[in-house]
DNA sequence: TGTACATCAGTGAACGCGCGTTCACTGATGTAC
DNA sequence: TGTACATCAGTGAACGCGCGTTCACTGATGTAC
């Protein structure tokens, strides 16, 4: 399989385009940002003609959206693997389920970028909007599991819970854990400055730490 | 004075072209996103010739650089407004100093793009970092006022209550109130989800609406 | 008040460049028999 | 096992386009005397 022209010589099929041209989108959003990427430039460190691509994508856009859904899937997957079911505790693997949204952000800045930054309307494909949902659907899932032992009276909505965790940790993603312009100096790591606000909002709604400790873990 | 080419004719100087630049690039960025503005574009639209801009600015970045840090100065300004030095009360002005962060992030979305997401380095000039710093102070001195009364033990750390609720609104403007990829249909409206969030921090942080109360407001 | 001159702001033509897109084509692969 | 043929994936040349940038220039403005 030849991903890159790096790998020496291939025959006139490449084999794998398909995927050399994602990879190439990925690289070279990483280095210039959702807007610095061009059809022919992907084409060229792919190392295949310029009108090549147009076998595998409509244009500039269709590309942008498969790398986009990928990343939500990875996305997605990333904070599955954090939440991990709630165990051992839900508390704890709240906390962790953050820390996955920025570790994600970190490691994947491009298809952090292609996921939020490239003004892609989430309508352009049912998959794409598939994707975005099932990421999303994770932290709501564990916001419900994390009240579901509140009395039902002092029980806060589940889903604007997601949305404020989901708010806060694309705030501090996008404003300090990336080479964002409005970023500035913190006296902290953006994880700990997560980790730090989701412990008080959820002190703020009555769940804390305690719960998990009154269930004996 | 002529802004833009509609205004009927002009002489050979237009006047004030620096002014029509900056309004023709903030059109320009309010349709079809910060990566989508051209110097090229922008002359066009000022009614001048492509040449013309590089009498006021070296280029692309100079020119975005500085309608950021007019972003950033009007949105301080906002801010400040909002504010008011905390009057009648600082429970009250807080609140409403987070409804003025999403005000200007819905009404002015040119100027919060080149504020946030064209990729420049705020260091870039000294001017716009300033403009940048000033914006902030504003969310971090009313953070130290609000929790000002609180005893001196319970107090927590006022920038980070500062970053935490510069996130969320950053986070829940761009994701809600703004035409990005990642938005989904909301069950209320993006005011609505920031203040229920803020005030569930504050409460987290022992800060609450009784504190002006107590005070006799 | 008038005139000479320096300075400034915008012109318009030109350049090289890379992009997106199309086209008829060709080499490789897979399959029916 | 071999052969004929359809399908597929990539070629390479070409096109029109808009961009950024430069250049010698020129019209307008301001100022010294």
């Amino acid at each position: 399989m030849n991903w890159s022209r790096n790998d020496g010589p291939r025959g006139y099929h490449h084999g794998n385009l398909k995927e050399a041209l994602i990879r190439a989108a990925l690289e070279l959003i990483a280095k210039k940002g959702p807007g610095g990427f061009t059809f022919a430039e992907a084409a060229r460190f792919a190392g295949v003609s310029p009108a090549a691509p147009y076998r595998h994508f409509r244009d500039r856009d269709e590309l942008l959206a498969d790398v986009a859904r990928r990343g939500f899937e990875a996305f997605a997957a990333a904070l599955e693997r954090a939440w991990d079911g709630g165990r051992p505790a839900p508390f704890a693997a709240f906390e962790r389920l953050g820390r996955a949204y920025l570790a994600f952000a970190r490691s994947e800045p491009a298809y952090y970028s292609a996921m939020f930054e490239t003004g892609l309307p989430v309508e352009m494909s049912p998959e794409l909007q598939a994707a975005g949902d099932r990421a999303f659907a994770v932290i709501r899932t564990a916001a419900e599991r994390l009240i579901a032992d509140m009395p039902a009276g002092r029980r806060p909505p589940a889903l604007m819970m997601a949305l404020h965790i989901w708010s806060m940790s694309h705030g501090i993603a996008s404003l300090f854990a990336r080479g964002d312009a409005g970023r500035r100096a913190l006296p902290m790591s953006p994880e700990e400055l997560l980790e730090a606000g989701v412990l008080v909002y959820l002190q703020g709604l009555g769940v804390s730490a305690a719960s998990d400790r009154d269930r004996g873990k």
